[in-house]
DNA sequence: ATAACAGTTGAACAATCATTCAAGTGTTTT
DNA sequence: AAAACACTTGAATGATTGTTCAACTGTTAT
């Protein structure tokens, strides 16, 4: 049974609700948003994508640079694919992968950034 | 059994893994980067997130703004908090937090401008 | 046609995660 | 000192996720 809370007075809720839900995203951005960023969240996500920073390759070189199988790969290829953060193209029985957006480097950037000024 | 793959020549390997391996980040950043951004990645956390964009609020007040108990949101702090997302301060009874960071708003802003350019 | 290569896909499994519930702080009021 | 308030925390649970395995689709070479 969820009970929502309501503190005492003096932090005024209605006001402050009212303000928030202006900037609040709509549900579906939100889950849209949530689920794009989630695909960050993947140490084999951010290195494939940190390969594709440098030149256009192969799921076959992809797997040999990471050590890991091409399934793997291939499966997470199809979700990076389904996000639109990376395109294939193919050529004979070889498919290669690119970078789609340039918010990708942006979004690990800032991550990179936050962690290297956050060091213990 | 996991067996790495690589495919027959012409994508001349040895010379891609040399490139590549200079840009990836070492892996103790690589698992910081993906613990950080992984965070992202929840609407419960976004909407904490958005809330905190206008003001310093209590926990309360964010419990009650997004319809969810005291419990639920306090997890979802203290994994902000951890990643040195979010600040507090106590004032008697009550904690306040507030954003520590603004790569935060930087991340959010190009997840969603991503999503809305990729609207179908 | 057949075999080999490059990659994809679905089911299964262990691991991780968000929320709930119940019990615990710390602070203020009575 | 006791009760009330504003949180916090640990354990439990259902849901989600990454990798593996095995079977599959395309494409090329024999």
């Amino acid at each position: 049974m969820k009970e929502i809370p309501h503190c005492e007075e003096h932090h005024e809720h209605t006001q402050v609700i009212d303000e928030v839900e202006k900037i609040l995203p709509r549900d579906d951005e939100l889950y849209d948003l949530a689920e794009l960023l989630r695909i960050f969240g993947d140490t084999t996500r951010i290195r494939i994508l940190y390969v594709l920073f440098e030149k256009e390759v192969c799921v076959c070189d992809i797997a040999g640079i990471l050590g890991m199988t091409l399934s793997a790969i291939s499966h997470q290829l199809r979700i990076l694919k389904t996000a639109r953060l990376v395109k294939h193209r193919r050529d004979g029985k070889t498919v290669y992968y690119s970078l789609a957006d340039d918010h990708v480097k942006t979004i690990l950037g800032m991550g990179m950034e936050h962690i290297k000024e956050n060091r213990s």
